[in-house]
DNA sequence: CGCGATTTGTGCGTGTCTTCACAAGCGCCT
DNA sequence: AGGCGCTTGTGAAGACACGCACAAATCGCG
């Protein structure tokens, strides 16, 4: 809270934390996409799109995108379009991306080494902290320039600095241990991509990625289409609702 | 509802596709997990189950749940519960599992290497059909048993047979063309990785998974909680809207 | 200076998703 | 046999999200 933030619009009062807009959570969930979108537009060079234009680059509906950026404030032009460094900035606060956020990533094992690989984290806003493993044979390895240390060192960690996001990529029967083991330092956001249910306290945000279901998804879209196609009564493949997003 | 329900196995007619209910999208998205939930308790010996239950291992509310496989038809007994063999087999079935589909995985890189040897897609019903790369040098690297064949040799691939889902881990700036790639041989199911837009045409469905995406949510959420703590205004951090799903 | 072209911001109708609450159905026990 | 407790399946209501369509605002040009 020491930063000095450019605060969205003229929100009055110097110095206050210009009280964040309470999103829709679809909103939310786009903006990181509109986000990559507008980095995208401003390596190409453009100074301003329309909404039409970011649209289209982020594949979604510009009416959506116009709603969802009202959300935030008015920073388009009419006539004009919305001034594309502005916007990331408006975003990336939004976003609480302005100061870069420490990830402690739990478990280096296949998915765990990849992601502590993934150059899209650097990138956008999160450095990794910490590296750890419950596995004694796994502690000392060096990954990308960080060393893995075992998880009952956390603690140790979080003192030196605070951590803002805990990842979890351990087999799932080790993932509420952990979460437990996080949510205990002080970690109040959990990126989970074990198979399973986490249980934590009010107060902490968990989100799941699983890759096994997105497969199962497109299976059930892609057994729906050959039942359709196989099907000789009436409608054909040709349906109105393809190309689902998230 | 007095419409006798068809099921898989014994619909009458062998060989005819029971024409599948067409399911709310956000259902279709939770069966996974309830697929999961299922798995892990018929592995601890529970032969029926209640939806309070099953809904509590899956981290769903109960009410959604028995509406969700409601939609599937009627497969509990009321004072009871639902037999958890028979629902894993409704959902597998709706699902499109119960034929084990092939996976093209295209682009062996950090994340494609944890793709390639991830567990869960062979226990959960797919199968590794190929690996493809562009980078001659990466070309027959063996990950998993498996050896890495050049991109261009996927029209082959698919000859021998038919690829049910393609899975890109390729840079952003590849992605579009292996989709096209991918399109042209006749997949019409695609999951991806690379944070970017695909433009696929009618008919095939694109599911996109950005790790960073999912971190800037929180990282969303954390900023948002840190600045209502800060506030001396009112509220503190206990807020009703916590832990929010996919 | 005024007009037309362009683009934002939003009110509103529509559809989807979620949740509550309860009647109907089932099994068990007496 | 009958009643009682438990659980499903679902109607209805509320909350949320989407997309159209248009008024308001801005720019550029004659």
């Amino acid at each position: 809270m020491s930063q000095q933030h450019r605060h969205p619009g003229a929100s009055g009062r110097p110095g206050a934390v210009p009280a964040l807009p309470d999103l829709p959570e679809a909103t939310v969930a786009r903006l990181p996409e509109y986000l990559r979108a507008l980095h995208d537009l401003a390596e190409t060079g453009y100074e301003t799109v329309s909404s039409e234009g970011l649209a289209t680059v982020a594949g979604v509906n510009s009416a959506k995108l116009r709603k969802d950026l009202s959300h935030l404030g008015s920073y388009g032009t009419r006539g004009v379009g919305y001034d594309v460094a502005l916007l990331v900035e408006q975003i990336e606060f939004v976003l609480g991306l302005t100061q870069r956020r420490a990830v402690a990533l739990v478990g280096v094992g296949n998915l765990g080494h990849a992601l502590a690989g993934y150059a899209g984290f650097a990138s956008r806003g999160f450095r990794i902290a910490a590296l750890l493993d419950a596995d004694p044979s796994r502690v000392g390895e060096e990954i990308n320039g960080l060393v893995v240390r075992h998880v009952d060192e956390l603690p140790r960690i979080a003192d030196e600095e605070p951590i803002a996001i805990g990842v979890i990529a351990t087999p799932a029967a080790a993932a509420q241990a952990v979460a437990d083991q996080l949510v205990s330092v002080g970690v109040t956001s959990i990126l989970n991509f074990a198979p399973c249910v986490l249980s934590v306290p009010e107060g902490v945000d968990v989100r799941k990625v699983d890759l096994a279901i997105e497969l199962q998804i497109l299976s059930f879209h892609e057994h729906r289409k050959a039942s359709l196609t196989a099907l000789p009564s009436g409608r054909a493949a040709t349906d109105p609702q393809e190309a689902i997003g998230t």
